[in-house]
RNA sequence: GGAGGUUUGGCAGAGUUGGUCGAUUGCACCGGUCUUGAAAACCGGCGUACCGCAAGGUACCGGGGGUUCGAAUCCCUCAGCCUCCGCCA
């Protein structure tokens, strides 16, 4: 969430950011800092409150050292008006505090000044392109139909065994699913990320922690019995490694990186948009994290960028990079670049990975900072990319590799997989 | 799942017959003296957050709640860790 510093030093700013998502923030800002100042006034009165009957108290006990009992007895009476004052006083204090709070989190984050304003998806910024996003000519086949005559994955049997979007990978499937986690992950190590294999579960502090709670509630699978959530993304476990850290200036940036299973129920999705791989309710992904110095997160945004699209290049995917524009864009981020690949055979691109600098709005509800220079404690920025997700990924791959005979997998992929082709 | 123990500042570790305890001490860390430099020794400093222009004040001894004029110290509750038993990949 936003910091009530930003909202007391630069509301106007906050405000005019926040408009290029259409969220007009005005009045609750006005709320929140009126709230705030009622605040600090009665953290004063309440401590007044505090200092005072602290003061009887302590006279109360050199009295009783003494054996002074009557005298004490005398001052006792005095601490009943202190003590009904004092409660009062933190009742409102924890009132305004809760409304601040509350108020706080339903405010996103306000977007880098590069974002542009914006409705929806159409407004986004394309701000580069690889590779031949045209239509094949031939043997165009969608990747479900590839995967079910050459066996790759079973939609059926995963929606017998569990539901609709839980499909199951296999043989060369499930090798090639293996190849690309393994791909991904050396990658993310050459690139200075360590690896990390994080629960695939998370309590609700975590879920406040990345800002997966409260908005998106809805979004997650809930185990109600032990109020644990399944991860809908390996940043939520991988961030909340540093909730409540303070890290040393020197360490940043930290590279954290990990594979798992994604879990999303993906409400109100329908249509050509959940076919086959296009949308699942689990799906492997592999992610990179970031914590970064606030004078340095864009340039580490860059790096992060740079790194995906290596990834694409090595597999040999036409690709393009959008600059998310403010009503597309999360609610938690501040400058966000998504990544498609194109699907020959659905003429249509997928989203395979969205890289995001969230700046301080993530550390705030973390509280992970770092103990700067001059001797105060300063909130990081933190940031992540999927790198990448892999149903789309396989897809793609599917889809743009196909000629008459088969699948060609691509030369920086095979020592991962172990196979060159896959035959129809 | 059952029984017992435990949870203190970066770490280690005092304090639990309630009363100048936000907390002894050691290590680590920062500054200084000494030294060509370093080590050692000695001297000083050293938790976090909030309120306040400041002086200063308030809160925090796993989380939450309670008893009391007053709680790290007593009670309740939840969680983590350790030991034993049970169950189990």
């Amino acid at each position: 969430m936003l910091t009530i510093q930003s909202l007391r030093e630069e509301k106007d700013l906050v405000i005019r950011a926040l408009e290029k998502r259409h969220f007009d923030a005005k009045d609750s800002i006005e709320q929140i800092l009126q709230w705030d100042a009622e605040r600090r006034a009665t953290q004063s009165k309440l401590d007044d409150a505090l200092a005072k009957s602290n003061e009887l108290s302590r006279e109360i006990g050199g009295l009783m050292r003494e054996g002074r009992k009557e005298e004490a007895e005398a001052i006792k009476a005095q601490t009943a008006t202190y003590k009904s004052i004092s409660s009062d006083l933190k009742e409102q204090m924890h009132a305004l505090e809760g409304k601040i709070h509350e108020a706080l989190c339903h405010i996103p984050n306000a977007p880098h000044d590069s974002v542009a304003k914006g409705r929806n998806a159409d407004d986004n910024v394309e701000v580069f392109r690889s590779g031949d996003a045209s239509t094949l000519e031939h043997h165009q086949k969608p990747h479900w139909d590839i995967a079910d005559q050459c066996g790759l994955i079973d939609f059926e049997l995963g929606a017998k065994v569990t539901g609709a979007g839980f499909p199951f990978y296999r043989g060369k499937g499930a090798k090639l699913q293996r190849g690309l986690i393994r791909f991904f992950l050396e990658k993310a190590d050459d690139a200075g990320y360590e690896e990390f294999i994080p629960p695939h579960m998370i309590n609700p502090d975590s879920g406040f922690g990345t800002g997966q709670l409260p908005d998106k509630e809805g979004q997650m699978y809930h185990m109600a019995d032990d109020d644990l959530y399944m991860i809908p993304t390996a940043e939520v476990p991988l961030t909340n490694i540093y909730r409540d850290v303070v890290v040393r200036e020197a360490e940043l940036p930290i590279k954290l990186c990990g594979y798992t299973p994604c879990f999303r129920r993906e409400a109100g999705s329908y249509g050509k948009d959940v076919r086959g791989l296009n949308r699942l309710h689990q799906f492997d992904k592999v992610e990179i994290v970031q914590f970064a110095h606030p004078a340095k997160s864009y340039e580490t945004l860059d790096a992060m960028v740079e790194h995906v699209k290596g990834l694409l290049e090595a597999l040999e995917l036409p690709y393009r990079i959008l600059r998310l524009c403010g009503g597309d864009m999360g609610f938690t981020s501040a400058l966000t670049y998504d990544f498609e690949v194109w699907s020959a055979a659905q003429e249509r691109w997928l989203e395979v990975s969205s890289v995001s600098n969230f700046e301080t709005y993530q550390a705030n509800r973390l509280k992970c900072r770092f103990k700067g220079a001059d001797g105060k404690s300063h909130l990081v920025h933190t940031l992540n990319g999927s790198a990448l997700a892999l149903p789309r990924i396989v897809a793609a791959l599917l889809e743009n590799h196909q000629d008459a005979q088969g699948i060609r997998i691509p030369e920086a992929l095979v020592p991962y997989c172990g196979f060159e082709r896959i035959d129809f």
